[in-house]
RNA sequence: GGUUGUGUAGCUCAACUGGAUAGAGCAUCUGACUACGAAUCAGAAGGUUUAAGGUUCGACUCCUUACACGACCA
């Protein structure tokens, strides 16, 4: 059973591996755009190349040096491990580590100076050197993409949804992570299409109708008063308990309870009626389209209460014939094989993998079917060269034979095909069971969230002067701040605990807590502008740092690297994380040093600078998490 | 049974892909609001990284084997 009740993927298509389907090779079609870090890196890399080559003589090119961040508890920025040198230099790695400073000292000025501990040289550059690549990042255009040579045309599919019940916690992690892995895509300049698969047709939906037809007596969402989606849900509930009664009732006749399953006539109802669906019966098409409409009302005020966003729709009930005829076009070429019964088959052990049905005996398609007509779809018009599917990790295999499958049709877009992979959301209870009434209701749950964002700022009581219209946002910001952050800083392919409690906390390595950090800093720079002073001045007279000042410089400047990592890997955990750092940085360097406060006009004007662009940094990367940040809170 | 993923502080998660003394948050304890927002900051305590072997200058990371939990395939 795929998709049935007790699956929480999230993607209700509900469906599965993917260590072997990679990010495609990052080859950089053209020179990248070197970044301030980037060149100072490079620049030390080589300076430490040459340095080699004149005091041992040896010649080590300077993309081999492994060159690092320092850690924090040792003087400098960047570290080369000398372990690796012993062998070629024939030196032990402290004297190279020494000779290498003394070398760069007298020779590099952007090295002001140098520490050796065991193995490993530290280096500590020059301030100027930092403000230089602090006048880099504020100068780069808002908007402006990181290079990465990665893919142009990509396809992120998110959501997918049955269209028998309304959305769960499951697929709220599914939605966070499509949304969020389709913006960071953007940053780095690929032309993103966010695309949706709706799996409109099939057996899960023809028990919400048979249901409504038994039980339902004309009700509608307007009648009911119920949002069409949980409505559609209703009846999928009230189905299973009749079917579950009648199941029971068949086994106390006698019936061993396989066939009773099989043959409850409610079941049997169901099949055909999606029977009648298929041959297009137009009282059933007529039941079909008014029940999905009203889900589709629905999960569109849910997608737009949540925040995110789909630039083209698919239904599987409009794929599935195409597939059919990939079928058929895999069986004139042979790829594929048809049993005695009629059935056909594709044989994948050659791939590590087994033999996969793909048409029923009856001529009725299976998932995998409509997969191979949605995947030919998206590439005629969007010509991806990377399409990303969000899909829970209990379809690894249901995707690893997708791609297997396009590969043995011979599709020039198998490759490109990649399974964004991720792991279920567990409860404290255990995991979610919809017969143990477990599951998390997406609706409810941003209920809750906005609430408690809202008590937790009435309490703080630091918004006087707002309008009822902006403290509804902001609660409402507030709220998803906390969800999706919570949501997203995990791990995508790890399973994940939500802890109800936590999930909505606003202090420590939360969204309220850098919300908080960019309402701070917005409060600092309209006090500044009130005493004439803005966030553009001029930093030539910057010749010393603070520590906390020169910390949040090099955090800020990791962005481009964040943001190229987590394109890569399809991990918005890593911007997560980022943000995180960047707003304790802030806070650091805000405890520590007078801003509006500093008499010195020159620093005061660099440190509005530095605020300034700390809240740009955390507007951009809260932004690829589809968290929006408020001015006050 | 086969394939596969995960296992790190009491709890929830990190660790730049093989580098230094394994880091954060929560919870616990201590300190800081008459300088700009305390939803903050500073500090303390908390670890045999499931276990046992192996590879090497160096292992949470790679290779065996075992154990635990999950998912998928029959």
């Amino acid at each position: 059973m795929q998709g049935g009740p007790g699956s929480f993927g999230g993607g209700g298509r509900c469906r599965g591996r993917s260590a072997l389907l990679r990010f495609p090779p990052l080859v950089p079609q053209r020179p990248l755009r070197l970044y301030p870090v980037q060149q100072l890196e490079q620049s030390l890399k080589s300076a430490l190349s040459a340095a080699i080559q004149h005091v041992f003589g040896a010649d080590v090119p300077a993309a081999q040096l492994p060159l690092q961040a320092t850690r924090k508890d040792f003087a400098g920025q960047f570290t080369l491990v000398t372990f690796p040198l012993t062998k070629a230099l024939g030196k032990g790695p402290e004297q190279i580590g020494q000779a290498l400073g003394e070398y760069l000292l007298a020779h590099e000025p952007r090295v002001s100076g140098f520490n050796v501990v065991k193995g490993f040289l530290n280096l500590e550059i020059a301030d100027s050197e930092w403000v230089r690549v602090f006048e880099g990042l504020r100068q780069r255009p808002a908007g402006a993409p990181v290079a990465t040579g990665g893919p142009q045309r990509v396809v992120v599919e998110y959501s997918s949804p049955n269209t028998n019940k309304p959305l769960h916690l499951g697929h709220l992690r599914n939605n966070f992570l499509g949304y969020s892995v389709a913006e960071i895509l953007k940053a780095t300049g690929a032309e993103v299409t966010k695309a949706n698969l709706v799996n409109d047709r099939g057996i899960h939906i023809c028990k919400s109708m048979l249901a409504y037809q038994h039980y339902g007596q004309g009700e509608t969402p307007q009648s009911a008063g119920i949002k069409g989606d949980h409505l559609a849900g209703k009846y999928y509930v009230l189905f299973e308990k009749h079917y579950r009664e009648q199941v029971r009732q068949l086994e106390n006749e006698g019936v061993a309870p396989d066939v009773a399953k099989k043959k409850a006539p409610l079941m049997l109802e169901a099949q055909d009626m999606l029977r009648a669906w298929e041959a297009g019966d137009e009282a059933v098409v007529s039941l079909w389209k008014k029940m999905n409409g009203w889900v589709y009302e629905g999960f569109d005020a849910t997608y737009q209460n949540i925040g995110v966003d789909f630039d083209k729709f698919y239904y599987e009930s409009q794929t599935y014939l195409l597939g059919k005829e990939r079928v058929e076009e895999g069986l004139q070429k042979g790829v594929f094989f048809k049993k005695d019964d009629g059935s056909v088959w594709v044989d994948l052990k050659e791939e590590g993998l087994d033999e996969k049905l793909l048409l029923r005996a009856d001529g009725t398609s299976v998932y995998i079917t409509q997969d191979l007509g949605t995947a030919e779809l998206k590439f005629e018009h969007f010509g991806y060269d990377l399409s990303v599917y969000v899909i829970a990790d209990e379809q690894n295999y249901h995707m690893q034979v997708l791609r297997a499958v396009l590969q043995k049709l011979g599709k020039p877009y198998a490759d490109a095909i990649h399974h964004l992979s991720y792991g279920m959301v567990d409860l404290p209870s255990g995991k979610m069971k919809s017969r143990e009434g477990t599951v998390v209701d997406a609706d409810e749950l941003v209920r809750e969230v906005v609430a408690a964002a809202e008590a937790a700022t009435l309490e703080k009581g630091k918004t006087e002067g707002l309008s009822e219209d902006e403290l509804t946002r902001l609660y409402h910001m507030l709220g998803l701040g906390a969800l999706k952050y919570y949501l997203l800083k995990v791990d995508p392919k790890k399973r994940m605990l939500f802890n109800p409690e936590e999930s909505v906390k606003l202090e420590g390595d939360t969204g309220p807590f850098i919300q908080y950090s960019h309402a701070r800093i917005s409060s600092i720079l309209r006090k500044a502008a009130e005493r004439g002073v803005g966030p553009d001045g001029q930093l030539t007279g910057i010749t010393e740092l603070q520590g906390t000042e020169r910390d949040l410089i090099q955090e800020l400047a990791r962005y481009d690297a964040v943001v190229t990592e987590a394109a890569r890997v399809q991990s918005p955990a890593l911007v997560a994380q980022f943000a995180y750092d960047v707003a304790r940085a802030y806070n650091r360097f805000f405890a520590e040093v007078p801003i509006i406060a500093e008499a010195d006009e020159i620093k005061r004007a660099f440190r509005v600078a530095l605020s300034a662009q700390t809240g740009r940094a955390l507007k951009t990367s809260m932004g690829l998490l589809g968290i929006e940040v408020p001015e006050r809170m």
